[in-house]
DNA sequence: GCTTTCGTG
C-alpha cells in the first residue's frame, strides 16, 4: 500500500481558482458601496485582511463620528482578541483604546473605542439592553457564512433594526458560494411588512485576497477505507513531493491517535537514525502544551504531518502547510425534535468545506490538496452544511428572541428558518419549565431571568429554583462544572485506568453533579495555587479556572436579581455533599431535588438489564462510560444530556433522584403517569 | 467501555 505511486492514483481538478489580489485595490470602491447602499455583502479569502481593513478604511472614511462606534462580530473569542491587536498595532494605539475587544470574561474597550471586536453571541446580548444597537454606525458580521446560530440570529435582528434605523451600515462578509443567499436575504421584504425607499439594499463586492495557487487533485477510484488511504498518501507525499509539512483531516480523536500511531510504525526504518516524517495530534479536548508542538517548527531535515480535525479548517492555522490530505468526512451534531435526543454522526463535507481546507495549503506558499475521493463525489457534495439553527436544540434561542421583544418566534425572519417541530419542542419545554405563560409570553420576573443567565434553560430553572432549596452555592458550582462539558478531566491516551481512579476520589454515591461538585471544592481550597493539585487528580487547570470564572458570572447576575449568594456556607467545607460526610444527607438531596426541578423533562428508570428508559418513549438510553452511575446501581435519575453516537445512545452527567419528586416539581408535566 | 466544533457583562 505504501508503494502506491501518487501520480497514478490522483487526477488534477478541472478547474482552477484564479490568482488573488490585495486589499488596498478595493478601498475607494468598497466605501463608494457602504457609502450608496445599506448592505454591502464582502467576499473575500481568509487572509485577504478584511478583518483587518475594512474597519480601518471605515474609521478613516468618518464613519464614527459623533462618537459612534463600528463594530466587527466574530465567531470565535480568539478571533475576536488576535484580530483587534493586531489592528490597534496598525492603527498605533493600545488595544482597549481606539480599537478594542469584548468577549466573555473580558472586556478591554473605553470611552475612547471606536473600532470593535466581538463574538456574535455577544452583540446578539448588548441587543436586550439597547434593541437598536444605538452606538454602532456600522456593524460587520464576519464569517457569516459559517452560519453559527447567533450570527443567523444576528442577521435577522440586523434587518429588523435597519427599518427603524436607515442610517445603519451593516456589512456581511461571507465565503463566495453563500454571498447571494445573503444578498437575497436582505433584499427580501420580511414578516414586519416592507422595507423603507426604492433601489437596491444589498450589493455584492469580492474583494480578492492574497493566496497561493492550490493545485486539487481527486482519487481516481473511490477508497476503501479512507484511515488508511489517508496513511499512505501521507507517506506517498513524504516520499515524492517536496519540502512543507502535511495536514490530514480526519473526524474525530480516535482516528486521529491511529493514524498517528500508524505513520510512526511504518516510517520508522530501523537502523536508519531518527524518521524523517514527524506525526502530531490535533483536536479540541487535547491539552494545551500538546497542542502547542503543532506550531513549533519541525527539526532540521524533518518534516511534520499533523492529523486534526476541523478544528484546523478555521479555528487553527498553521503556518508552513504546503499539503492537505482531505479525507473528506467531518462529525455533525444533530437534534431530533420527536426525541429530544442529540445525535452525533460521521457525515460527508461539504463543497464550501472541502474549498475551506483546500485553502489551508496555500497561506505560506503554493499547495496541493489531496482529496480522497473522486471528483464524481465531489460534485455530488451539497453546496454548505446544514446551517445550525436547523439542526439545534432551540429552547435557549427561543427564549432569548422572547427577551428581545419577539413575541412571535414563528415569523422571526430568520436566514433560514428551522423547522416547525424544533420550534415546537422549544415553546414546550420553555412551558413546562414555567418560562412562558399559556399564551407563550415570557414570564417575569422568572423567564426573563432565565434568558438573562448564560446557561441553558433547564439548569437556568434549576438555579432560579436553588434558594428555595437552601443550595444556591452549590448549584452555582454545578452549573459552572456542568459548562465544561466534560472538560474538567484531562483525557490522556492510554492513562484511562488512572484518569478513572483520579475520577474516583471525588465520587458521591448521588451521581456526577455531586461529584463535580467534590471537585471544584477541592480546587477551590487546596488546587487554586497549586499545579500539582491538578497533575495528581488529573484536572484540567484551565478549565476549572473557567469554571472559577463562569461561577463568579452567573453569581454577579443573581445578586443583580436581588438574590443574595451566602459563600461563607459552601466555602472551604469540601466534603459538604458527599454521602460518607456525616450529616450531609440534607444537603445532597435539597441538590437532588433541586436538579429534578430543572431537569424532570430529563428523568430516566434504570432497567434490570441496567440500561435506562425515559419517562415516555422506548429508547434504550446507556450511561455513559464517564459518569459515576456507570455499571452501577440506580432506580430514578435526571441527567443534563442525551447523545446517540454510532449505535448506542448515552446520557451523561446522572444523579439519582426519587420518583415521587418528579411529581412534586412538575405536577402537570407528569400529571398522567 | 467513551466528544466534531464553537459560544452568552
Amino acid at each position: 500500500m505504501a508503494d502506491l505511486d501518487l501520480g497514478a492514483a490522483f487526477i488534477p481538478a478541472l478547474h482552477k481558482p484564479a490568482a488573488l489580489l490585495p486589499i488596498a485595490k478595493h478601498r475607494e470602491a468598497l466605501l463608494y458601496l457602504v457609502e450608496t447602499s445599506p448592505v454591502t455583502i464582502v467576499i473575500g479569502q481568509t487572509g485577504s485582511g478584511k478583518s483587518t481593513q475594512i474597519p480601518q478604511f471605515l474609521e478613516q472614511a468618518g464613519w464614527c463620528a459623533d462618537g459612534k462606534v463600528i463594530g466587527i462580530t466574530q465567531p470565535r473569542r480568539v478571533a475576536a482578541t488576535t484580530v483587534a491587536i493586531r489592528v490597534a498595532e496598525e492603527y498605533g494605539c493600545e488595544v482597549g483604546q481606539e480599537v478594542g475587544y469584548s468577549i466573555r470574561f473580558e472586556d478591554v474597550t473605553s470611552e475612547r473605542t471606536r473600532i470593535k471586536f466581538l463574538t456574535d453571541g455577544l452583540l446578539v446580548r448588548e441587543a436586550l439592553v439597547d434593541p437598536l444597537l444605538s452606538r454602532y454606525s456600522v456593524i460587520m458580521v464576519d464569517e457569516a457564512h459559517e452560519r453559527s446560530v447567533s450570527s443567523d440570529i444576528l442577521l435577522g435582528l440586523l434587518k429588523k433594526i435597519r427599518r427603524k434605523r436607515p442610517e445603519l451600515r451593516i456589512i456581511v462578509s461571507s465565503a463566495t458560494l453563500q454571498a447571494e443567499g445573503f444578498r437575497r436575504f436582505f433584499e427580501e421584504t420580511g414578516g414586519d411588512g416592507p422595507g423603507p425607499g426604492p433601489g437596491p439594499v444589498a450589493s455584492i463586492i469580492s474583494l480578492e485576497g492574497r493566496t497561493h495557487p492550490i493545485d486539487v487533485l481527486y482519487l481516481e477510484k473511490p477508497a476503501e477505507d479512507y484511515l488508511d488511504k489517508a496513511v499512505s498518501t501521507v507517506l506517498d507525499i513524504h516520499a515524492s513531493e517536496g519540502p512543507g509539512d502535511i495536514l490530514v483531516f480526519l473526524t474525530g480523536r480516535d482516528e486521529i491517535e491511529q493514524a498517528v500511531q500508524a505513520v510512526s510504525e511504518r516510517s520508522a526504518r530501523p537502523g536508519a537514525g531518527p524518521p524523517s516524517l514527524l506525526p502530531l495530534p490535533l483536536y479540541a479536548g487535547l491539552h494545551a502544551d500538546q497542542q502547542m508542538y503543532v506550531f513549533e517548527p519541525a527539526p532540521a531535515g524533518c518534516r511534520k504531518v499533523v492529523f486534526a480535525t476541523n478544528i484546523a479548517e478555521a479555528s487553527v492555522t498553521i503556518d508552513g502547510v504546503a499539503y492537505v490530505v482531505d479525507a473528506g468526512f467531518v462529525k455533525v451534531r444533530a437534534y431530533n425534535p420527536q426525541t429530544g435526543i442529540e445525535s452525533l454522526t460521521t457525515t460527508p463535507v461539504s463543497k464550501a468545506s472541502a474549498a475551506q481546507r483546500a485553502g489551508r495549503a496555500g497561506r505560506t506558499r503554493p499547495g496541493k490538496c489531496f482529496r480522497l475521493y473522486t471528483e464524481e463525489a465531489y460534485l455530488a457534495l451539497p453546496d454548505a452544511a446544514a446551517p445550525e439553527v436547523q439542526r439545534t436544540n432551540l429552547a435557549p434561542v427561543v427564549l432569548q428572541l422572547k427577551a428581545l421583544g419577539i413575541d412571535n418566534v414563528l415569523r422571526f425572519d430568520f436566514l433560514t428558518p428551522p423547522p416547525a417541530e424544533l420550534l415546537a419542542r422549544a415553546l414546550e419545554l420553555l412551558y413546562a419549565l414555567g418560562a412562558l405563560d399559556e399564551y407563550a409570553k415570557l414570564t417575569r420576573p422568572l423567564g426573563l431571568r432565565m434568558a438573562e443567565l448564560a446557561v441553558e434553560p433547564m439548569m437556568a430553572k434549576a438555579l432560579l429554583a436553588a434558594p428555595g432549596f437552601g443550595c444556591l452555592g452549590e448549584m452555582l458550582t454545578i452549573a459552572a462544572m456542568t459548562s465544561l462539558g466534560g472538560g474538567a478531566w484531562v483525557q490522556h491516551e492510554g492513562e484511562r485506568k488512572r484518569s478513572e481512579s483520579a475520577r474516583r476520589r471525588f465520587a458521591a454515591d448521588e451521581g456526577d453533579h455531586l461529584t463535580l461538585l467534590n471537585a471544584y471544592q477541592a480546587f477551590a481550597t487546596r488546587g487554586r495555587k497549586e499545579a500539582r493539585f491538578c497533575q495528581e487528580n488529573l484536572l484540567n487547570f484551565k478549565a476549572m479556572a473557567r469554571a472559577v470564572s463562569i461561577r463568579a458570572q452567573l453569581k454577579r447576575y443573581l445578586e443583580r436579581f436581588g438574590i443574595p449568594v451566602d459563600d461563607a456556607e459552601t466555602r472551604g467545607s469540601s466534603s459538604t455533599a458527599t454521602a460518607t460526610a456525616p450529616g450531609s444527607q440534607s444537603k445532597a438531596e435539597q441538590i437532588r431535588r433541586c436538579l429534578t426541578a430543572g431537569y424532570f423533562a430529563h428523568a430516566a428508570r434504570m432497567q434490570p438489564d441496567g440500561t435506562f428508559r425515559p419517562v415516555s418513549g422506548s429508547t434504550v438510553l446507556h450511561a455513559h462510560p464517564s459518569s459515576v452511575l456507570f455499571n452501577r446501581k440506580a432506580d430514578w435519575v435526571v441527567f443534563h444530556e442525551v447523545v446517540e453516537t454510532g449505535d448506542k445512545t448515552f446520557i451523561r452527567d446522572i444523579t439519582k433522584i426519587e420518583k415521587s419528586w418528579l411529581l412534586e416539581y412538575a405536577p402537570e408535566y407528569y400529571k398522567a403517569g
